[in-house]
DNA sequence: CCGGCAATGTTGACATCGACAACATCAAGC
DNA sequence: GCTTGATGTTGTCGATGTCAACATTGCCGG
């Protein structure tokens, strides 16, 4: 007689963490973070409600590992929006507008990496580490639009954290339905602001 | 014998709804929004940890009258820092300072408020009501100033937006450590920003 | 080839929580 | 003075996060 152990579920998975990180990512994208639930998880990779406690110390310490796995999809989101753009305001407006709109697809993936469910308190943690990345492409946005004149020069850090809130508040507030306009409006709406932004006390050539 | 029963404890608490909405805030500033408990709450009002079902549907229809009351602190909050000014201009700054101040005071208030653990989806319910209240400080602000000449005319509405998204952006992002200022030194890159965003394709005196 | 060991997964249990139901207490009005 | 509805309590249930004890497996040295 075959035992009647499924053959498809091995007592040992090939690769639970990773699994685990999927079914994390694609439940919170689905419940958001307060119904997220560590034996869901469990659930949907088809193992028992402890197993993930092998891979991950507790529930806040998966959730962290989702939110870091956010902000690189958030950092690739920017830099694709970027694509090939050469124009450095350009590609800092089209930055800013994939930040806003990873938000606007992923509402819940982008609250827990921010409203942290979980992140903890500390500045120099890791998913700030991973966050950093996601920064730095506005940053270098910035740097490259000073260096072509677009912006005046000197430190690019009040520029920087002045875009990121921008762009941040506007993500935030769209995804609470604060702003009301349609996705494609708040995209209009970004890019306007942003530019906005951009020529602050520069020179005004007509008018 | 005189019963056991507590004296300073009636049967009936004279103002239950009140004092479980005081502990609700004090609670939810001392642990934040994850670790806010129905029952906690219950055991600081000193009842039994089903009583507030008797003045609330739910856990989150408490945290919606939470945040509630929290948007009506933050505009007081606001007009308070506006104080007596005069200048359109300046009321608006300060306004918005004020928004960011209350949101680093009151963080995990500010967070029921908008990362609401509870509020609703709709845009029209009763959080979002009170909270318009808040918008109309900054949206009033932006049309004498309007008016005053210190900012073009047309719609404020974008204006108001933009100015929304600005604060809300470094507060959310002050909040979370993300901005590596102390509370001083935000407040100042607040209203900084704000004046930055005040004079955009208007006239410059010089240079 | 095999025997043990560390990694990985499972079952069981516990405290806590949100919510519901049934009961107790009180106040107000006929 | 009794009833009735509002308000507070106790009891309970299912679900959850986490710990402890146990089971299974792959691997590595003999």
């Amino acid at each position: 007689m075959i035992p009647k152990k499924q053959i498809d579920t091995p007592y040992h998975h090939p690769n639970l963490r990773q699994a685990l990180l999927n079914a994390a990512v694609t439940l919170v994208g689905e419940v958001g973070p307060r119904a997220f639930t560590l034996r869901e998880v469990a659930r949907r990779a088809g193992v028992s409600h402890n197993a993930p406690y092998r891979h991950f110390t507790s529930k806040d310490d998966l959730l962290t590992t989702v939110a870091i796995e956010g902000f690189e999809r958030l950092t690739r989101t920017m830099l694709a929006n970027q694509g090939s753009t050469a124009s450095p305001s350009k590609r800092l407006i089209l930055a800013g507008c994939g930040y806003v709109e990873f938000a606007l697809k992923w509402p819940n993936h982008f609250a827990i990496m921010f409203d942290s469910g979980a992140a903890p308190p500390n500045v120099d943690c890791t998913p700030a580490n991973a966050g950093e990345e996601a920064f730095r492409v506005l940053l270098d946005s910035i740097i490259a639009a000073q260096q072509s004149g677009d912006l005046p020069p000197g430190d690019p850090m009040p520029h920087a954290f002045t875009a990121w809130s921008l762009v941040h508040g506007i993500a935030k507030l769209a995804i609470g339905g604060n702003l009301p306009m349609d996705h494609d409006a708040i995209l209009n709406f970004t890019s306007i602001a942003a530019l906005r932004m951009l020529t602050p006390h520069s020179d005004r050539a007509k008018s």
